[in-house]
This record gives C-alpha cells, structure tokens and sequence, in this order.
DNA sequence: CGCCTATTTGATCTGATTCAAACAATGTGG
DNA sequence: CCACATTGTTTGAATCAGATCAAATAGGCG
C-alpha cells in the first residue's frame, strides 16, 4: 500500500491546477500495486469493479469487440491515466480494459476515491474535467473514423498521442515511447493494418515521422498536423487559454 | 423565468432514483425558454457559453466539421437532454449545438446548476451518471463506425433512438416521433445519404421497419436488435440492473 | 537456432462514395 | 388555391478508398 501518485499528479497538472493540499491527498490515497503483462485483460466488459486502475507504467487501451469479432479501441492510454475511473458512477463495464506493453496498474478502492472527492471537491471537479475530455477525444475520433480519409486520421492521432506524451512529460526532442502495434493503430481507427503500413509509410516518405524500435520522432511538427488537420484545443489542456477569435458570448 | 423542469426529471429518472426534494430542486431552477427554428445553431464550436441548454420539445445534435466540410453528427438529442451540459467543466465549446426541428429550450445559468450541485450532491451524480452515458453513446458509435457494416450500423441507431425515446415516454405501440432527415442520419454514422436510402431500403424490405412522415415503426424488435448486434446494456438504463452472467468481482 | 509475432508487399475484390438526374413533398407568396 | 422554389428522397452508373487474401521478410527472444 505504498502511494505512487506522481504520474497522477502530473496528469492532473496538465489539465487543472491542483493546490499543496491536493497534491498531499493524492499522495495519500492507499492503492495497492500490480505488474501486468503485456496484452492481459485488467478489466472485462460485464465486470463491476470495486476498484479504480491507476496506470503508473506501460500502455493500456480500451476497446469492445463486434458480434462478428472485429474489434475497436476506443482509447490509448498512458501513465496517470485512470482508465476505468467511469467505474465509479456507472456500475457495469460495458467495454473492456487492457495492457498493451506489460503495464504496473495502483488499484484504488472505489470507496476511498468517493472519500477523496467528498473531503476535496475541486479534486472530484479536476477528475470530472478529465472524464469530459476523455469523451471530448472520443468525439474527435468519431469525426475522423467517420468522416477523414485514412492518412488524416493516422496522423492526428500521431499528433494526439505526442502531444499527451509530453504534457505528462513522456517526450523528449519530438521522440516519444510508442510500443505499439500496427494492428492496434488500426483497431483504434477503424482501419486494417495493411492499410494502416501503407498511410504510414506514406507519412514516412514525407518525412514527416520516423518510427522504429518502438519510439516514434516527429520530424515536421507543422507538417503532422497539417497533414493530420489537427487543432489541440479538444484536448482542454489549458484551463486558461485564450478566448477564440470567434468565441461569442450568449 | 416559469421552471418547465418535467422532461428532465423523466430523463433523469430513466438513470437513476430521484428523491421529492431532489424532484423540487429541479423544478426550482430558474431557466428562460426561448423557442429555435429548425437547422439552427444554438451554441458553436468555440463560444464560451454561460448556461446550459436544456431541451424540452424538438430534436437537436451535436456535431464537428471536418477542414474538408464533412460533417460528423455526435449524438441526437431527445427532450429532457441538456447536451452542452459538459460547458459547466469544459469551458470551450470543442463542438457545435443545432436545432433538427423547431425546438423548445430552456437555458440555466451555470451558477444555478453549481449550486444545485452542491446542495445536492446526489443530484450532481445523477448529472454525473448521464454525462458518462453520454460517453458509452459515442464509444459504441465508434464501434459501429469502425467496424460494423452500414446496414448492422443504421439498425443499431434505430435501436437507440426507439429505446431512448422510450426512456422518455415519447415512445407508444413501437411508434416514435423521428423528424431527422437521411442526411443527417448519415452524417451521424459517417455515411453518405444515397447510401442511408439503400441501407434504410434494406431494413424496410426485411419487414424490420415502417419510416413515413417523421414517425418510425417498429414492426420487428427482436429482428431489428439482430440485425443492428444491438445490447441495451450499454445504455445503463437501470441503476438496478442485474449482474451479467459472466460478471465477476476483482 | 528456431519459434512466434510483427511488418512489408502484391494482387484482387467490394462496400460505399460520388456524380447526375428525376421525382416527391413541403412550404411560400401572390 | 395554384405556380414556383426549396428541400428531401429515390434511382442508376461509374469510380475509388480501403478490405481481404496470400505470402514473403524481418525482428525478438527463450
């Protein structure tokens, strides 16, 4: 039961601001600590936890399979992550939770989460915040699976995946960890993997990416996310950020 | 400033247990009604708004832009939904918010639904609970948009639509009010319009279903929910919901 | 070294798009 | 109440993005 909130507080930070106070509850939430290996179920559609997953190391998915075996991921995730946290208000599972990488998951009991957010509420509000945008990725997903050709797609959820990365300090000089697979890409765009090896050596041959070893480089910033028509702001990364030119008020 | 709190609360009580004073609360809140003609927008992407929009009569949705102009529907929204309720946590509007018909809504200031919250912690989660539901939505959108056929993805929607106008009373004899165009229904599940009309052409000459002057027909249940691979439990419709059979505790 | 998993490549097929046009329904103003 | 405009539905034909199938190559690792 030893705390290792860091990665959470880190996450946290990107979002929201988070107070001395907070940090110390967090760092006093008890949670009990497990290595998992790599492609294992932590938790199953159907499932009703009594515990939350904080993901500390490695790299975990969401996804549901269709009747006919195909399957969707829905979301990647990274340390800090809580990827079941929906546990909390929404009994049963109704997708499923997995490692990609072997993974070192904190399970914190659903009760002392409740605790936390009745003692801390604008730590149950920055949990709130990132559920929300949990969803608000979800939507963005959805435009491109539903209405963006294939190359688009790949490269904004490259720019997404890197732009998570390094606002809980996983990047470094445009490299970040991507141990995954080419089949994952693809369960989680809609896309077979052969066709995602041809959109991504098409963004290679650009020179826009280089990827091998399990890192992926961005080498043209600028030209990813034009290439992936991607606009951070769905990310609500900054609690304060600018109003937008066309912002109005009602 | 007349509360008009009733089709909220029959939503809210399609997910979760309302208490009397929980049930006064709601219909203490001070909202102006305003009526929107149809295909108009009601909060756009990038505003900042200051109240939430609470829908009370018509059809609306939530949708995103590709740079391309492909447009991708969210979600449909149904009488009782506040569907920029997120605007209370995220403060930038990551998507849009139109009318499909004329609609009724009745606008809440944010500091209202705050305080509501915090006199009212279990009615906050009941905002909670449907914000998450919310989320299921758009993951098995996702799902059907990745990875299922046009005609299992059309029959799913249906599904959807007839059990959550079900949900809340709009629904008599397998009968709904569905005044949405083919269209919009294909830019809901990121297909084209002639190929919606083939796909709805398909489900009509199976027997499953009757579409005519805005009002759709179920002749087949049990068929439709085959042919759309559709399980209700997503939906979390029952805060009592019964353990699945392969549920089982970590 | 040999096994297993992932990547790569080529050929073929198909579900869905696009384009184009006719048709139906609904609404509007004179 | 009708002519006209507008919006939505229907139908057919051509085309294409991406899937599927099949097989070769390359990495990792016990």
């Amino acid at each position: 039961m030893i705390s290792q909130a860091e990665p959470l507080i880190r996450k946290l930070e990107s979002i929201t601001d988070l107070s001395a106070s907070e940090r110390e509850a967090l760092r006093a939430l008890p949670m009990r600590i497990q290595g998992i290996g790599p492609k294992q179920v932590i938790v199953r559609e159907g499932e009703r936890p009594s515990h939350c997953g904080l993901l500390l190391e490695g790299f975990a998915c969401r996804y549901k399979f269709t009747e006919v075996g195909k399957r969707q991921i829905f979301a990647f995730h990274t340390p800090g992550d809580i990827p079941d946290l929906l546990s909390l208000y929404l009994r049963t599972m109704d997708h499923s939770l997995g490692t990609i990488t072997a993974c070192t998951v904190a399970f914190i009991p659903h009760g002392e989460m409740r605790a936390l957010f009745r003692t801390h509420p604008s730590l149950a509000e920055a949990f709130w915040r990132d559920l929300l945008i949990d969803a608000a990725i979800f939507r963005e997903w959805m435009l491109g699976i539903g209405r963006r050709p294939a190359r688009v797609r790949l490269a904004h959820l490259l720019c997404e995946l890197v732009t998570r990365l390094r606002a809980v300090g996983l990047e470094s000089d445009f490299t970040v960890p991507l141990p995954i697979t080419q089949t994952e890409i693809g369960d989680g765009l809609g896309l077979s993997t052969v066709h995602i090896h041809r959109s991504l050596e098409y963004l290679r041959q650009k020179g826009l990416i280089r990827w091998s070893g399990g890192y992926l480089t961005v080498l043209d910033w600028a030209g990813l996310q034009e290439a992936g028509e991607f606009d951070v702001s769905y990310l609500h990364l900054d609690t304060k950020e600018p109003a937008r030119a066309h912002a109005r008020q009602r």
